[in-house]
DNA sequence: CCAATTTGACCGGG
DNA sequence: CCCGGTCAAATTGG
C-alpha cells in the first residue's frame, strides 16, 4: 500500500501551506515602505495586526502538524478557526465560526497575562478565558504507537478533568500547560475521541502558550556566566561551521538571513530574510533556537555552490539541542 | 516526598 | 435545571 507516499503527501502540503502563509507575512512586513511585489494582489496588503498573527498562527500551526507527522500520527484535517474576541471586537465577526480555514478573521489579545517575572496574577475571570484564541485538529493516532491517544504534543500537559458528553460515546478530557501555576500559562487543551472513528481523535486548544516549556529560567542580571551554556553554543557553533553548507538551485539572492521561528516559540520580530529564500530551522523542536547566519562567503566551485556561513546566537537564546534541519526554499 | 491523575463536587451560562 | 468546564481532595505512581 502507499501508505507513506500520503503521509508524505500530507506532510508536503502542510508545510507547503505554512511556507505559503510565511511568504505572505514575509511581504506584508517587506513591503510596509515599499511597493508591492507583483505577484501579490493589493487587496492582501496592509494586513491588520490581527490578519498577521492568524498567519503567524497558520505558520506555526503547519509547523506543529508537520511535526506532529513525522512523529507517528497523522493530521486527518485540521482548521484555524479563530475565536474571536466579540466584546472587545463586535463589527469583525457575526457571532459564527468561520468554516472556511481559508477565511481570515482577527484574533484576539491576549497581552496582559504575559507578566512573567513578577507578580502573580492568578484568576483569569471566565470571560476572559472565552476570549483567548481557540481551533481545532483532527488527529488519527498510528496503531504502532501508543494506542491511547494522540498525545504525542510539543508541549506538557496536565489532565485537570475529564467528562462524559451528551451525545458522545467516549468521554472528553481536559488537559491545562502544565506550567499554569509556575509561569501563569493559560493554554488549555480538550481531548475528544471521534464518535465514529475511534482511531480519531479531536483536538481543541484554547490559548496560546506564554510559558518557556521546560526550559530553565534564564540566569536573572547574574554576572558569572554561563560557562556550561556558552560552551555549548560554541561547541554547536563550531559544528554548524564545519558541518553546514547551505546549497541553492539558482543562486542566492540574499545576503543574510535569520530563523528565529522555531514552533511554538513565537518570535514576532523574526526577519525572514529579504531574498527569495526562506530558511526554516526544524531543530529539535524542544528548544527555541535563536540564531542568525550571514553568507559570506561563496565557495562554490560550479554546480553545487557551497556558501560560508557566519553563525551567530543571539545573546538572548536559549541553548538548542539536537541536530537542525534547513530547509531552503528558491522559489 | 512530590507530582500527575482520577473523580465527584462545584459553578456559571443558557 | 441541565450541561460543559473547572476545582480540588483523594489516589496513584515514580
Amino acid at each position: 500500500m502507499d501508505m507513506s507516499n500520503w503521509e508524505q503527501k500530507n506532510l508536503l502540503s502542510e508545510l507547503v501551506h505554512g511556507l505559503k502563509a510565511a511568504k505572505h507575512l514575509q511581504a506584508e512586513l517587506g513591503t510596509a515602505s515599499s511597493p508591492p511585489p507583483p505577484w501579490l494582489s493589493s487587496s492582501s496588503l496592509c494586513l491588520t495586526t490581527e490578519m498577521r498573527e492568524t498567519l503567524l498562527h497558520q505558520i506555526v500551526s503547519s509547523y506543529e502538524k508537520a511535526i506532529l507527522m513525522l512523529n507517528g500520527s497523522n493530521v486527518v484535517h485540521s482548521q484555524t478557526a479563530e475565536m474571536v474576541n466579540l466584546a472587545a471586537n463586535p463589527v469583525a465577526n457575526n457571532g459564527k465560526v468561520p468554516e472556511s480555514p481559508t477565511s481570515i478573521n482577527g484574533s484576539p489579545r491576549s497581552e496582559e497575562f504575559i507578566d512573567v517575572g513578577g507578580s502573580k496574577d492568578y484568576n483569569l475571570s471566565s470571560k476572559k478565558r472565552k476570549m483567548l484564541p481557540k481551533w481545532t485538529e483532527q488527529v488519527r493516532i498510528s496503531p504502532e504507537r501508543g494506542l491511547e491517544g494522540p498525545h504525542e504534543d510539543v508541549f506538557s500537559w496536565r489532565k485537570y478533568g475529564q467528562k462524559d458528553i451528551l451525545g458522545a460515546k467516549y468521554p472528553r478530557s481536559y488537559y491545562r500547560c502544565t506550567f499554569r501555576n509556575t509561569q501563569n500559562c493559560w493554554a488549555t487543551k480538550q481531548v475528544q475521541r471521534s464518535d465514529d472513528d475511534p482511531t480519531i481523535f479531536d483536538l481543541t486548544y484554547k490559548g496560546k502558550h506564554t510559558c518557556s516549556q521546560g526550559i530553565p529560567p534564564r540566569d536573572k542580571p547574574d554576572t558569572t556566566p554561563n560557562t556550561t551554556l556558552i560552551n555549548y553554543q560554541n561547541d554547536l557553533l563550531a559544528n554548524l561551521r564545519t558541518n553546514l553548507s547551505v546549497r541553492t538551485t539558482n543562486g542566492i539572492e540574499s545576503d543574510g538571513f535569520s530563523f528565529p521561528v522555531t514552533p511554538p516559540f513565537y518570535s514576532y520580530e523574526s526577519d525572514f530574510g529579504n531574498g527569495g529564500g526562506t530558511f526554516c530551522d526544524m531543530g529539535n523542536y524542544s528548544r527555541p533556537s535563536d540564531f542568525t547566519g550571514l553568507i559570506s562567503t561563496n565557495t562554490s566551485t560550479g554546480s553545487s555552490p557551497i556558501f560560508d556561513v557566519d553563525f551567530q546566537f543571539d545573546p538572548t537564546a536559549e541553548i538548542n539541542t539536537g541536530l537542525h534541519t534547513f530547509l531552503h526554499d528558491s522559489v
